[in-house]
DNA sequence: CGATGGAGAGAGCATTGCTCTCGTTTCAGT
DNA sequence: ACTGAAACGAGAGCAATGCTCTCTCCATCG
């Protein structure tokens, strides 16, 4: 359900030519399931119409996906690692305020949720599979979360976001102390929560507009979007 | 594909037998899917499966079923409904503050979300057939929705929930305004934009757990999320 | 050079959504 | 109360899917 199929793949791309081919065959196969994905959605996805367009027959695909699921899988992956590469491009080489970047952050996730609906949906809508998340797709889903992080760290080394320390439930602040080890070194609580706010904000508010759950409620999605944003990032930085 | 079948059923309850067997029979499906939702998840509705667990022939349901998305329409709509009814719940004969109902409805809409996680996904995850919300889904889509405006008119009607004017983009202003004329008098636009923010972060950060994003970083569930909810009350009420 | 095992093809199985047809039962208008 | 129309359930059938198995062919590695 996990792995790909059975070789590992070696490093070196120039391997053999079978393992060459090997490699390019597994990417067309993604290419062509992505495409029909963002075509006619995560249902259309057969393995059997996958390979039709790729003058192949069924049981060859198993070869490089031992499964459905496992071919939802790495399109989930390369899913994740897509909006982690969009966020971070939307903020390569910017040095402006933290708010500024949060907003950023925050329109370039828009954007790509808006350009690839579908891939979205997979990532961030219901589970669909077997439902449980496979282990590799915890690190290509960090990608984009860490940039918060990241921001939060420049926020609060350079003093452009304040706070007051505060209690915190003794739960709480356990997992927040986790999570400031692992990524967010020198972030207070109080800041780490902020961020958990805003970060849950941006991705409700996409999948509310995605999801059209605001249909006929609001009709001016990029005003409404930025305007909330750009509240949310004052909130984040100042804490009101 | 909206409508259920073709005879418009009387709201009278006790009409003929053959009516009367309709909505029991009708309501039977309905009662086999949602079970079969709930413990094997939605891929597991499928028309014929139904049919086999009463007894019938999978041509039968569709008599009252003309495709396999209505029968996935209804459930959205009973869904919707029951999440509706638990908010309302929540909130019934209760008088506190608008923060502690508040927390209230939060909790209320988080216990049954965890408690129906398939219907919850049905309804707030990746709009799963054809996509497209039926007509049907959005009046008992709205219901838990009047909840929370029902809060914000309360708070502003009794001076609880504080707020100074602010200009708002024009298209922003807009959609607030024709919010506000539909179900929100009297509530300034500012605070709908918290009320809104707040929505966003509590369905975000329900979704976030159910859905598997929180996995290895929060573990006290139910800490977290009180602590969250509570400071989005308080954004909600102070701004701060 | 020869054995191994990766690769594609094809047939096949169980399952699904949905349609069509055919008797039977129930209802409604006369 | 009778009769024609409609609703109903059953069954067969179609196209499609996921997946398995077997067969043959050929690149690869010892």
């Amino acid at each position: 359900m996990l792995t790909e199929a059975a070789p590992p793949e070696p490093a070196n791309a120039s391997r053999t030519a079978r393992a060459r081919a090997r490699a390019e065959l597994t990417q067309e196969i993604k290419d062509v399931a992505r495409r029909r994905l963002a075509e006619t959605g995560s249902a259309s996805i057969s393995l059997r119409s996958v390979a039709r367009e790729l003058g192949m027959v069924s049981s060859a695909v198993y070869r490089y996906f031992p499964s459905h699921d496992d071919l939802l899988t790495a399109l989930i992956i390369d899913a994740y690692d897509a909006v982690g590469a969009a966020g971070e491009r939307s903020l390569e080489g910017v040095h402006g305020s933290v708010a500024m970047r949060w907003l950023r952050l925050c329109e370039a996730i828009r954007n790509w949720a808006k350009a690839n609906p579908h891939e979205y949906a997979l990532i961030y809508g219901s589970p669909v599979p077997g439902y449980r998340a496979p282990a590799d797709t915890v690190a290509p889903a960090a990608r984009v979360s860490l940039l918060l992080l990241g921001l939060l760290v420049d926020g609060v080394g350079s003093g452009e976001i304040a706070f007051a320390e505060e209690p915190m439930p003794r739960p709480v602040h356990a997992d927040l102390a986790a999570l400031r080890a692992l990524a967010a070194e020198g972030v207070p609580d109080v800041v780490l929560c902020r961020g958990l706010a805003v970060w849950a904000q941006l991705f409700g508010t996409v999948s509310f507009e995605l999801f059209g759950h605001l249909h006929n409620v609001v009709h001016d999605y990029d005003a409404m979007f930025r305007h909330q944003m750009r509240r949310a990032g004052r909130y984040l930085v100042t804490g009101a």
